[in-house]
DNA sequence: GTTGATGCAAAAACTTTGCATCGTG
DNA sequence: CACGATGCAAAGTTTTTGCATCAAC
């Protein structure tokens, strides 16, 4: 983070550490990630919040997801983690995840092309769900 | 759109002639798409706008992105047009486009498997480019 | 004629910003 | 001790809603 002459403010580890102890796969609002701070005792402003969302993503630690329910929403970007694919029902907004590797093969082979240093892959399927047909 | 007890208004015919002349692969913001309306002289609020939009992605007209700034993007939807595949920079937001016929199975067998009938697939690649590494 | 849809304006939700102050490096 | 970061409150955007009126079926 100091390379790009940014600081590691107590603000800053709050909101990481809180995404950390989540875990990758759980996606949370500017105002989920504000009142969770709050309920632990921590007081970030709103403000800093959004600020940090922005900074992080920039970054590259977190995601900024494309399905929103209300606002748009961050997730922990992990190596660790397989990369999740969902099928969504875009009728009832039913999920299921699954896995490819031949999704995730394509990817790299696409950032290897042209020169780019994969962070992460995101493949979404909307379609509409045998009970909602 | 009848079978939803839904009605075929004036409105909701000039929001999609406008996504049916852009052509998919072009995203607009519901702002957009009302001063686009204006232009060509056909009044359309911008409440009708959002509540349009919302109904034309629940039926599978048209699919909401939330990748840019500024709002929620709409685009056609269509089965002539090749699933489009994108590579992003985190950093500065340059976008490549990629096409994989791997990924496009993928997505068929996945929607397959789970009895779901297919309405688009999006995949995206996040990276930082060669410029901004 | 019913009932869903629209327009308007007001409210709610979400996000950014100016500025004084604070604290990291 | 310089300069980036924060907090606060105010302003700016984006989206939703209540209600009277309108129009599709």
């Amino acid at each position: 983070m100091h390379q790009e002459g940014k600081r590691l403010t107590k603000q800053r580890l709050k909101v990481l550490n809180l995404f950390e102890n989540i875990g990758p796969g759980y996606h949370l609002s500017a105002e989920e990630v504000h009142s969770e701070l709050i309920e632990s005792n921590s007081k970030v402003s709103l403000a800093t919040i959004y600020r940090t969302l922005r900074l992080l993503v920039q970054m590259g630690f977190l995601h900024e997801r494309e399905l929103s329910e209300g606002g748009h929403r961050f997730e922990l970007l992990s190596n660790d983690f397989p990369d999740h694919h969902h099928l969504i029902c875009i009728r009832c907004g039913r999920t299921e995840e699954f896995q490819s590797n031949k999704v995730i093969e394509a990817g790299e082979k696409a950032a290897r092309l042209k020169n780019f240093k994969l962070i992460e892959l995101s493949f979404n399927v909307r379609a509409i769900c045998p009970n909602c047909l």
